[in-house]
DNA sequence: ATCGGGATTGCCT
DNA sequence: GGCAATCCCGATG
């Protein structure tokens, strides 16, 4: 299956190497792109053939079905991709996730199993798309694990292909006349990349395993990052949530400019992920059970 | 019907 | 690093 197949390590997790895409993937000089080239830079023909046909490696619904933390490291390293109305595809790779279970997990809109409209996509087949509005203003997206109510938050991308419609998207609502975004600001949070990536209240509760505008691949002869290359540390945003504020369920690749906040205590402390996550973390994560702490 | 808060972001000092 | 923006959802009466 994999014989004959050259496997190569996952660029960009080194801390040493900054953005960079795979050599031979053409990455736009998109700094002055006039709206008229738009269309015309973001097709996807703008890629070499061999890489456009080795980018079909949609994930399948046995990918989702994992516990919720196995989930949100496995999906670090994917890559999420947006096919737009006009069959313009946006690619950007994953860097950051968060778990969120539910259960005991006070920190989750599901905690204590409380199913309510908003967040019934939590409850649904594991790859199920969670979106939700936060703040009035801004939108996260999520994906549902295996587990009762458990679902992955998305909080980062590399940006890897549609720059210039990202950057666009991205411009629409901020100030005008502000700098340009970097590349590297432009999917650096959970509702930077919805935005960025054109993801609608409205594809909530649809499935990642099978939607025509949205769905998540391998890169081909990519390897899954290492586990020294993921970086575990509390999730952000949830501190009024006591015990569960601390848990280290928030993971992202070390070293990548792409992650939104950098928590250099849990880097030093993690030399591996799996030094923070007790036991228990690992091996269960349905929140059904107890979690212990030394 | 009303009220309080939120898994964030961008701009300000 | 602080804080306002902004509105929907869920809880309560």
């Amino acid at each position: 299956m994999m014989a004959g197949r050259k496997r190569k390590s996952l660029a960009l997790t080194g801390a040493a190497k900054p953005l960079q895409v795979k050599k031979d993937h053409k990455n736009p000089t998109d700094s002055k792109v006039s709206p008229a080239e738009l269309n015309k830079d973001d097709l996807q023909d703008d890629l070499p053939g061999d890489l456009q046909g080795d980018l079909q490696h949609r994930l399948g619904e046995e990918f989702f079905n994992q516990p919720c933390i196995s989930l949100a490291q496995a999906l670090l390293g994917k890559v999420l991709v947006r096919r737009c109305a006009d069959g313009t595809e946006l690619r950007g790779r994953i860097v950051e996730t968060e778990a969120y279970l539910g259960g005991e997990d006070k920190a989750s809109h599901s905690s204590g199993g409380k199913r309510t409209k908003r967040n019934a996509a939590m409850f649904m087949a594991p790859g199920t798309i969670y979106v939700y509005s936060i703040y009035g203003i801004y939108l996260c997206m999520n994906v549902s694990s295996e587990g009762e109510g458990a679902a992955v938050l998305l909080r980062s991308l590399e940006p890897l292909q549609g720059h210039p419609v990202m950057r666009q998207l991205r411009a629409a609502k901020r100030k005008e006349g502000a700098q340009q975004l970097k590349d590297k600001e432009l999917c650096n949070g959970p509702s930077k990349l919805c935005q960025a990536l054109n993801i609608p209240r409205c594809f909530d509760c649809r499935h990642l395993a099978s939607d025509p505008e949205v769905w998540l691949e391998s890169e081909p002869n990519t390897n899954p990052p290492e586990p020294q290359d993921i970086v575990s540390a509390p999730r952000i945003g949830i501190e009024s949530h006591g015990e569960w504020a601390k848990k280290p369920w928030r993971f992202y690749l070390r070293g990548h400019p792409c992650v939104s906040v950098v928590n250099k205590e849990a880097e030093r402390q993690s030399g591996n992920v799996m030094n923070n996550l007790g036991p228990s973390d690992v091996q269960s994560d349905t929140g059904q059970h107890k979690v212990k702490r030394a």
